[in-house]
DNA sequence: ACAATAGGCAAGTAGGAGCTTGCGTGTCCA
DNA sequence: TGGACACGCAAGCTCCTACTTGCCTATTGT
């Protein structure tokens, strides 16, 4: 398990976050298409596994196969760290 | 205006929001005194300075002038941005 | 006035993060 | 059954980030 602030530090990563949001159970292939669609990045296959595989480290996203598919998932449980630990202001005005 | 979450990204910034969020007001000496003494980071006066430098750049950390000294306020609201991007679910059961 | 204190600026360094490259494994369909 | 597809593994490269080092300015107190 390792860090997961280090997790979504990188802009990459958030938008892989922003796709399994949108749509979940995304195969690698199929988050690399949309992420060049969608988002503008470039990313080979290989890129985005690795950042899958820091996901997965830091408990953000988890993953089944299906055949000769990965199918992905994302838990976004382990925020609740990150959003509470320190005091947000409420939305004013 | 840089990246919010790579501000937050670094252990030692993630240290120095929660020294003054208990503390509100510390200049430099007094918070790398504190990060030593309470949170076990040996870092020097330079590398303090410049996370401060990368906190207030994203608006995490305003300071005013106080004759010779300095004093650091923190803000937490440019978090909301960080909070509210992915949808955390509710504490479970 | 002078020393001590609080902070600033800038160049240089070492380690890590992200990406590529190349090849290997397993699964499905015609 | 063979080829295409989806994915895995590992080494190498590059660039950025955090940190240090050295020196400087400004303010305070005695």
């Amino acid at each position: 398990m390792t860090d997961i602030f280090a997790a979504i530090a990188d802009p990459t990563r958030r938008a892989i976050l922003d796709e399994l949001a949108e749509r979940d159970g995304q195969t690698l292939v199929e988050l690399c298409a949309r992420l060049t669609a969608r988002h503008g990045i470039g990313s080979s296959r290989q890129a985005v596994s690795q950042h899958l595989d820091i996901l997965a480290a830091a408990g953000l996203v988890t993953a089944e196969r299906r055949g000769r598919y990965k199918v992905h998932h994302a838990d976004f449980a382990p925020l609740r760290a990150v959003a509470d630990r320190w005091p947000i202001p409420r939305e004013e005005t």
